[in-house]
DNA sequence: TTGTACGCGTTATCAC
DNA sequence: GTGATAACGCGTACAA
């Protein structure tokens, strides 16, 4: 036994050596070369599930850790026409929100027994320039939130790749999306400012071709012509800290005075407002003017902030996502798209002037922040 | 002429319908078929600087366009072996900078042709199973921005996987690695701050298991001993903002007072020092305590916070680790390992007190932040 | 349970 | 410039 176990290990050496002047890669083949089996037992010890005797399993494996193999993935994905691979498609901007969705969704995606293909879109008309690759490289799915055009949506039901859409509405209902309901977010932030007394609204919206910072602001706006307030002032934004100072101050002018509330797309545009009006115009937040954002970002929590805001249920959106991507590829016969719905949370925070929800409801129960404990 | 067009496109119709009844993939073989020539014909066509006629080309492409194909880049990858995929190993930290880093990293990459296989760490013993994926995933090359053991690089050796590794300092020389000198970052923080009159330093360290975090620790402590002041009070942290309050009551309570100046481990922890000096024990800074941190993260910009920090030159860094890697992978042969290492730019920033440099020397041309520009 | 033979879709090599 | 043919490394029906 001594013996044999020698005799396979410089069997394997010699191996390796030639591989390595051939300048060869470690194959199937080889292992099974030195196993004494045919390569096809080698492919199966790598299969779970798949038919092995125990001691076959185990001269497979002896002589695959000696000769470092590994399955090709790229050889296996030719023919199993899985490459076990999911393309995520992500705006990349000046979004703080981002980076926490991404590593949700990274997560997620992992978790599922797929790898995560990147890809980063610094402005939406880089989508083409993407997909090209997406169908490249054969990825089992994608996951984008990211807008895509009608003819983008066609391609992907053309070329039959499963695809969900994060955070984006489209009119097109045959799309699986996993969202927030921003329209609702929007009218339930502008229904509690106005239930404080607030009358003279402000807004910092998004950029133009966000469906997201779009819905939300509709949101609001509808919901204060319904409640008869005066048309509030709407300036645009690019999600970014400048972005609420300029906006503030743009409002300000254009308004004559400073708005009970401004109600920021974002946010760090929230905070930009936040601090501009703050330190630069010394207008006291909340006591002149409410400020509320969106996303519940992490400094939204920080002591100098404690932004009031809305989050979204990140990682139950995150998984959800993953959820529908994998029933899909498991199952592409089904043909329904489905739209899953979350619904924000709101975080009261201290940057507006609120009045409790109802008369016998506490505030706490609302969905207040926890304060920052130490020790 | 006409009628040579309707039939080609008929033709591609048909097969089409074919190829979908059969459930097939269009392939390379297809193309060929519809458009008239030989396989090898249509692949020369989509391999850039290859002989092909003009006519060629011409039906190749438009029988291609007609049936939607795409070269699948798993067949491509088999024969050439080059995946043209990267692969990113980076830790999830609850550090602002690492979105950052993946953005302009991803940025780069793709910049050059390759695509992005993300691979994120939550804990940095995630490695061995994360590695196990990249090497059947037969990517390119990696640039892994996480702790790898003497094992993991020795690994990466015997596969001849070209390897970068980004701001994570090795004994083993062998490696290619990009970073910023954090020793000496360290030693330059310290002096500015002793130059200004600080005497007692407080520190709040990161976690120990970062190289980055210790290097800095160390040459502060180190330019502290130098200057022969009193031994600071080193606390640890975690990166985030909690431990930046939690480590400041520590270093009080260990000190029996406050000191002169806290050195924060990243800007997170810079921040939640800041906000807890400042709104729960009412300490002033920098009046009564400076705060410095590390990374000029965004948030250390704004005007609540206005920090001193350092910050690395990260675009520079990242450019410098896509091309390293990418030369790598065009000429293996090179056998000697490059080190590229940056500096760190002083952030003077608003939280610590500070002289100016040298008694000539403006400051702001020392590396003062420009301020936020409204309009 | 195991081995044989074939195909996945492409690029590379060689004649023509 | 163009077309036949052989790899690339693996999974899988089929027969044994």
């Amino acid at each position: 036994m001594t013996t044999s176990k020698l005799t396979v290990e410089r069997c394997a050496a010699e191996h390796r050596a030639s591989i390595a002047r051939e300048n060869r890669r470690v194959t199937s083949y080889d292992v099974a070369l030195v196993a004494g089996v045919s390569q096809s037992a080698v492919s199966r010890c790598f299969k779970p599930g798949a038919s092995v005797s125990k001691t076959t399993h185990a001269r497979v494996m002896k002589a695959a850790v000696l000769l470092d193999y590994i399955p090709n993935a790229a050889a296996r994905s030719l023919i199993t026409r899985r490459s076990n691979m999911i393309a995520l498609i992500i705006t990349n901007q000046a979004n703080l929100y981002y980076p926490e969705l991404l590593a949700e969704l990274s997560q997620q995606i992992t978790a599922r027994g797929k790898r995560v293909l990147l890809f980063t879109l610094a402005r939406e008309s880089d989508a083409d320039r993407v997909l090209a690759d997406v169908w490249q490289f054969q990825v089992d799915g994608v996951i984008a939130a990211a807008s895509l055009s009608g003819e983008h949506i066609a391609e992907f039901k053309r070329r039959r790749v499963p695809l969900v859409v994060f955070n984006r509405t489209l009119r097109d209902h045959s799309v699986n999306t996993v969202t927030c309901d921003h329209h609702e977010t929007g009218r339930m932030l502008a229904s509690r400012l106005a239930a404080a007394g607030h009358r003279q609204f402000g807004i910092i919206a998004g950029t133009e071709d966000s469906v997201v910072a779009s819905e939300r602001r509709r949101g609001a706006c509808e919901r204060i012509a319904e409640l008869g307030l005066p048309p509030p002032v709407i300036v645009p934004g690019e999600y970014d800290y400048r972005s609420g100072a300029v906006g503030l101050k743009a409002i300000i002018e254009q308004l004559g005075g400073v708005p009970d509330a401004i109600i920021c797309g974002s946010d760090v545009m929230a905070i930009g407002c936040l601090d501009y009006a703050r330190h630069e115009l010394g207008i006291e937040v909340p006591g002149q003017l409410s400020v509320a954002g969106f996303d519940a970002v992490e400094p939204s929590n920080w002591l100098s902030y404690n932004l009031t805001t809305l989050r979204q249920p990140m990682p139950k959106m995150a998984a959800a996502a993953a959820d529908l991507l994998s029933s899909i590829i498991d199952r592409p016969d089904a043909d329904e798209a489905e739209r899953r719905v979350f619904n924000a949370q709101f975080i009261e925070g201290a940057t507006a002037r609120l009045t409790p929800v109802g008369p016998a409801a506490p505030t706490v129960a609302a969905g207040m922040r926890a304060p920052v404990a130490i020790m």
